[in-house]
RNA sequence: GGAGGGGUUCCCGAGUGGCCAAAGGGAGCAGACUGUAAAUCUGUUGGCACCGCCUUCGAUGGUUCGAAUCCAUCCCCCUCCA
């Protein structure tokens, strides 16, 4: 079998890594367990851990064990690193429910079944009764000072301001990477590339300690080619829990991805084979990178909601965009007709579907010319809506060019 | 604990008695151009019963015809000292 080490590699995944060599090694003598953190700070995951959980599951089919770690216990405390300010807090019953949504969508990712299956645990477990001054002086000398302080991940924090609850962040990560040594035999831990300084200093915890060998192997972080942080829309995070982003809507934020970011995307967040991804996205050999979209948002949809969500919200877009199409699909609010009456204003009736936040909103909109009822452009901010708007069962609008809303009278 | 600096609209950041719903930039939204792309150009970005009114400049009180701007108290952050 291949080594997933080349397969990471080939596809972009990895960063840095303690020593590139005896990773590869290690990874191709024979199964390894390995873990990822995840801080449950919302109550779901989103793309940034997607990324993540991909990596994990090279690594699963590669035949090595995947530790997802939750940090129920971490979050406590929350990582500064690379944060120009300090985290929410979250109460221990927020953390609580966070963590158990996580949890539920890990399983749709990796095998936690049979005996060499995933492991999932929580560090609240070890981390919520530790006692203070055993903890200090157990492990509290194995640290420098000095040397987290060169840590990078605590410098825009160095600058801004950064107190000791924060500062310990990186103690609770190193004690957890020691923890699942001790448990499962965990030499490696994996994570974005904020997380070096973390990692590296649970793996030198565990050298210390244990006089054992672990390693460090980060990835790069899901960034457009501008450098930001991607997964993002003006209403939040990308999420993978369908009630907080609609496959519809996930799928559309693939489906309009940059050019310059759709052979990234495919290599990282899908499973296709390199080869083929080349030959979707070579545009110089003829490709037609908006195909490209195409594929990126239907295997991502299919992996992440099934391929039947996958296939709605293809239809949908087809529908809306292709010219023709079974309109099923496309997402719709349906009015109460008491709150209908005869006839509606337009005003009232985006706000009814959720398109504007304000009226405001919806006056700037029709001024702009953004609105359009059955694709005709709205210019009058008063004009009312009546029943013949419904003609096919519904009315369509949209706003600007992209979204599209049903109202349906019910 | 002492000294100094600071908290402004989504973010950064101007504003130091009326001309301030508050410059500028970023981001967002919309329009044009396109390929449901990017870049570019244009418009726009507190709310509402919208040419007028209401709410906003850390919090609460006060001075004033009038405050984001002045005073008092309080909370929070940063820097240096202890």
């Amino acid at each position: 079998m291949d080594n997933v080490f080349d397969t990471l590699k080939e596809r972009g995944f990895i960063e840095q890594s303690t020593n590139e060599e005896q990773v590869r090694e290690l990874l191709g003598k024979g199964p390894v367990t390995f873990y990822i953190g995840f801080d449950p700070t919302a109550d779901s995951l989103h793309v940034g851990h997607f990324i993540q959980i991909i990596v994990m599951m090279h690594m699963q089919r590669a035949g090595h064990r995947p530790i997802a770690l939750l940090g129920g216990g971490t979050t406590m405390v929350g990582d500064p690193s690379g944060r120009t300010d300090m985290r929410r807090m979250l109460t221990k019953e927020q953390i609580a429910a966070n963590a158990a949504k996580f949890k539920t969508q890990f399983s749709r990712f990796l095998r936690f079944d049979d005996k060499d299956g995933a492991i999932m645990v929580n560090n609240a477990e070890w981390l919520l009764p530790l006692n203070y001054i055993d903890f200090l002086r157990d492990y509290g000398s194995m640290f420098s000072v000095n040397r987290m302080l060169t840590a990078e991940c605590f410098k825009t924090r160095l600058e801004k301001g950064l107190t000791f609850l924060e500062f310990n962040y990186m103690l609770m990560q190193s004690y957890d990477f020691l923890e699942l040594y001790r448990r499962y035999g965990a030499v490696l831990q994996l994570g974005g590339n904020d997380q070096w300084s973390n990692i590296l200093s649970g793996a030198d915890l565990i050298r210390r300690v244990e006089g054992a060998e672990a390693h460090a192997l980060t990835f790069s972080l899901l960034t457009n080619s501008a450098g930001k942080k991607m997964g993002k829309t003006e209403s939040g995070a990308v999420w993978l829990d369908p009630q907080k982003t609609s496959p519809y809507e996930f799928y559309q934020y693939w489906r309009n991805i940059d050019d310059a970011d759709v052979a990234k995307c495919l290599a990282l967040l899908t499973f296709l084979p390199m080869e083929q991804i080349r030959q979707l996205t070579d545009t110089s050999a003829g490709a037609d990178i908006n195909k490209a979209k195409e594929v990126l948002a239907n295997e991502l949809t299919t992996l992440v909601h099934g391929a039947d969500e996958a296939a709605k919200a293809q239809a949908a877009a087809q529908a809306l965009f292709g010219g023709g199409g079974n309109m099923d699909n496309v997402p719709s609010t349906t009015i109460p007709a008491v709150d209908f009456g005869s006839g509606m204003d337009i005003i009232s009736l985006l706000s009814a579907c959720g398109l504007i936040s304000s009226n405001s909103e919806g006056r700037r909109l029709i001024k702009d010319g953004g609105i359009y009822l059955n694709n005709e452009r709205i210019n009058d901010i008063s004009v009312i809506v009546d029943k013949k708007a419904f003609d096919l069962g519904y009315a369509l609008l949209r706003k600007g060019k992209k979204i599209y809303h049903k109202a349906i009278i019910g």
